[in-house]
DNA sequence: ACCCAATACCTTCGCGTCCGATATATTGAG
DNA sequence: CTCAATATATCGGACGCGAAGGTATTGGGT
């Protein structure tokens, strides 16, 4: 498992290092976490969900019935804590490297010869 | 294209940022980039330039004969450019939310009721 | 009493991306 | 003369994602 995650996996597992949530709440925050650019579909949910207990990353935290209607609520475990911290730290370096490279661009926008001193 | 960028796509932009390189080039520049966790395959690579291409995110800058050897040179358009920033964004917001979720969890490793204050 | 929206679960199917393997051509080292 | 490195390109499989649809219950609108 070092395929590096992709975005709604990621979210996914970020919502749930707060607290244990159930499927339809996860959508939720996951929503609010990428201000609204990501909705998550039933789909990509649960399949997600269901790999990640394959691969061990969540768990099942506990099932309750409110108003007739099930919630089953999912926890992060330990090694989906690890992933997400090295996952994090992946991407900011990620983050770090693009910006880096986008400032000096900005900073000579059209003239890759300066007038040049070095070089 | 509103699609995110997977990580192969985004660290080739980000290598493509600095300069037009050539395929075999921005492997290395990748692998730099990532301290090595990240050796592109060729066909990663090729697949994801005409992807790019197609998209008009990067352009055929030129294409130079070195010792017999083609180098065919790549460059990233305005729209690359821009692409790369907003991506970039989005990252740098899913990082900062991984990171606040994960330095809580890390203040209550085995306590999700603090005797608590406040609801 | 009726229907529709919202909550909440789950499944199936197609697409796009990525990766591994493979192929071709040239130069330089052993 | 062969092997490694440089440099291009293509093909098939695997897998995650997204769209759409399906089931069930409660509550609001008419």
């Amino acid at each position: 498992m070092d395929t590096p995650l992709r975005e709604p996996t990621f979210l996914i597992l970020t919502a749930l290092a707060r607290e244990p949530m159930h499927g339809y709440a996860i959508i939720g925050e996951v929503a609010a976490l990428s201000d609204g650019r990501l909705s998550l579909r039933p789909g990509t949910l649960y399949g997600a969900l269901d790999r990640l207990t394959d691969a061990g990353l969540v768990e099942l935290d506990r099932e309750e019935t409110v108003d007739g209607r099930l919630r089953r609520y999912y926890r992060l475990s330990p090694t989906g804590d690890a992933t997400l911290a090295a996952e994090t730290e992946r991407l900011r370096r990620n983050v770090e490297a693009a910006t880096a490279r986008l400032r000096a661009r900005a900073a000579r926008p059209l003239a890759p010869r300066t007038a040049g001193g070095l070089a």
